[in-house]
RNA sequence: GGUCCCGUAGCUCAACUGGAUAGAGCAACUGACUUCUAAUCAGUAGGUUCCAGGUUCGAAUCCUGGCGGGAUCGCCA
């Protein structure tokens, strides 16, 4: 038989473990070929099963035709005098659980200190090229909320990827080739206007919002009265252009002060007239999915204004997709699905993967759109697509919606503003994209108890506590990351020191795992777990002043334990980078 | 009506992509502040994982059919 050894992650220890069991396995010279993909190495889930299980037994049983316990006990047998391990035992219906070594445990600690800033990097993305899409937001005004959380989670999944190894593009698609813009051009033209001190009506279908105000200014200052006397047809693409500059100079500074910073700005508009979009319509062409045809009506509700047109269509049936969609109007224009093909026919030559972050409200063009990419690759999944679900916003315990069409809406600055960049991402990421989003203000303004982010960073800010008060109490003790990562760490034996080492000893696992299923909500969950360990080590200490990390009478046992809760700190921090949270140095 | 997402403790959510006795926080109750920073901790209590079948050593998770909530449904983007 063969087994091999997951690509990936050197640090993750679970990982190691399923190796060395396989190795064991493969030592016994069992007959046949065996399938072993289903073997998992695992923190259980309650510690009174060890440090790691694995369910090896119940996976390959079946294929040697052995009971799942008797295989479990020979496969124990050769992992005994692993000097790793402790103790091997068979539980249940046959899993092998192992208890490490003291030792072992505390080899971790030198690991993360020694690995620092690059501790629980993966490698699964070695020598890949991802692209994430994200916020992609009509530039037509300012972000709001429900943009804000496709930000955060695009710009924190990209991040999350890049610690994985991923060489990563982060890009934004500026849908700059519509009539909205037409329609923004508009609504900056009566600010114009307005500036020149017209009276002027917002008519119905322009777009209100007092952001525009300024942009007429601007323009005022630029064109001087010259757009005044011109027609539409002249001043429109003019304005046109202006104007979505000024948004996009106003979305660039609410990404920045979200901390979000894209690669990659790509104009819908750019691909018009080039001959980009029938570059990717021919190939599509060549492989006989595209013709022209007249669409059913959507079965059960049919639109009012419904009558058969002739179309050009796409057969994105042929890829999963529920019917064949329309690459242009009836008219013979593009629809926008077509200019989006050949963006995506552009991505596949760029990145090996492709991400993109939706709306919900998008969720009904997630099939054409893979449709699209397999057609346009070799027919394999190279695009995935995350829809983030609707942010619902409450303040004193009352729901308010926003309006994009009165102008009063949320938006992504007022959120900052008010809470501030760290606890928007951090709230935002504490639930699993697909789920929708309560943000209640009251509470995001709390600083207490119901705010995990005040939670991980006062971890952190108490571990940099200790290791800045050490040194006065025990003058001349060393606490820099290099004398820490050669401490001698023996005097690391208590339940909750070894408990807090081991929940560390996890993160490169949850690391590749977040990578892999594109979640980063998991890494804000484990930072949550992980906070709450140093939380409770240093509380033992108010009980137990034994347990404390500063012994004032014995510097080596001190020094082993900063080496502890500093290892803990610098995963918190390579956690909070990853979510584009500050890890505070002090809270006060 | 079609499609996609969701349904887990009183509330807000997890559950390592099929693992062992389903876990946290809030709210409730008991206890710990002359603090290595109480923005914290230890403990008690709280469950038919929406319902009914199926798949297998094993299901909150997978498949089928319902129920309930949300999003979306040619010529907007």
């Amino acid at each position: 038989m063969a087994w091999q050894a997951e690509p990936g992650n050197e640090m993750d220890i679970f990982a190691e473990f399923r190796a060395t069991v396989l190795a064991a396995l493969d030592a016994m010279d069992l007959p046949g070929e065996i399938k072993t993909a289903g073997v998992s190495a695992e923190p259980p889930r309650d510690a009174s099963h060890g440090d790691v299980a694995c369910n090896v037994a119940m996976v390959v049983a079946k294929q040697v035709k052995q009971k799942p316990r008797d295989l479990a006990e020979a496969i124990a047998a050769k992992l005994s005098d692993d000097v790793r391990i402790d103790a091997v035992e068979v539980a249940g219906p046959g899993f092998l659980n192992l208890r490490l070594s003291k030792e072992f445990w505390q080899s971790r600690v030198s690991a993360a200190l020694k690995a620092s800033a690059d501790y629980g990097k993966a490698e699964i993305g070695t020598g890949k090229r991802v692209n994430v899409e994200y916020v992609s937001a009509n530039p037509t005004g300012p972000l709001h909320v429900g943009h804000t959380r496709g930000a955060v989670f695009g710009d924190a999944l990209a991040s999350l990827l890049e610690f994985a190894g991923y060489d990563v593009t982060r890009e934004y698609y500026i849908n700059d080739g519509g009539s909205q813009v037409d329609t923004l051009a508009r609504s900056a033209m009566l600010r114009y206007r307005e500036a020149h001190g017209q009276a002027i009506e917002i008519v119905e279908g322009l777009y209100p919002g007092d952001y525009l105000v300024p942009v007429g200014q601007k323009m005022k200052e630029h064109f001087g009265d010259s757009l005044l006397s011109q027609d539409e047809e002249e001043w429109l693409p003019v304005v046109r252009e202006f104007a979505t500059e000024a948004m996009m100079d106003l979305i660039r500074a609410d990404l920045a002060d979200l901390g979000v910073v894209m690669d990659e700005f790509f104009s819908e508009k750019s691909l018009y007239g080039t001959g980009l979009i029938e570059e990717a319509v021919s190939a599509l062409e060549s492989k006989g999915l595209i013709y022209q045809g007249v669409l059913e009506p959507p079965k059960g509700k049919k639109p009012d204004d419904w009558e058969p047109r002739e179309q050009t269509l796409f057969k994105s049936t042929e890829y999963g997709d529920d019917v064949d969609r329309p690459i242009k109007k009836s008219d013979g224009a593009w629809t926008y699905f077509a200019p989006d093909i050949a963006y995506h026919y552009n991505k596949l030559q760029r990145a090996d993967e492709l991400i993109n972050i939706f709306g919900a409200d998008h969720s009904g063009y997630v099939k054409r759109m893979k449709a699209a990419c397999k057609a346009l690759g070799d027919g394999t999944d190279r695009l995935d697509i995350k829809l983030v679900q609707l942010v619902k916003l409450f303040k004193n315990g009352e729901e308010f919606k926003m309006s994009k069409r009165s102008g009063m809406f949320v938006t992504l600055r007022d959120l900052i503003e008010e809470v501030g960049a760290d606890v928007v991402r951090f709230v935002m990421l504490t639930r699993k994209n697909d789920a929708p989003l309560d943000f209640d203000f009251d509470k995001a303004l709390e600083q207490s108890k119901d705010n995990p982010v005040y939670y991980v960073q006062y971890a952190h800010a108490r571990i940099c506590s200790a290791l800045r008060k050490a040194p006065e109490e025990l003058a001349g003790l060393a606490t820099d990351d290099s004398t820490l990562a050669a401490a001698d760490l023996s005097g690391l034996t208590h339940d909750s020191e070894l408990a807090l080492i081991a929940k560390i000893a996890e993160w490169p696992r949850h690391v590749g795992q977040a990578a892999t299923a594109h979640e980063p909500h998991r890494v804000a969950f484990y930072l949550y777990d992980l906070a709450g360990s140093l939380h409770g080590l240093y509380n033992a200490g108010q009980r137990d002043l034994g347990l404390r990390f500063i012994q004032a009478d014995d510097p080596a046992l001190t020094t082993a334990r900063l080496a502890l809760v500093r290892a803990c700190a610098i995963t918190i921090s390579n956690g909070l980078r990853i979510l584009g949270v500050t890890p505070m140095q002090e809270m006060r």
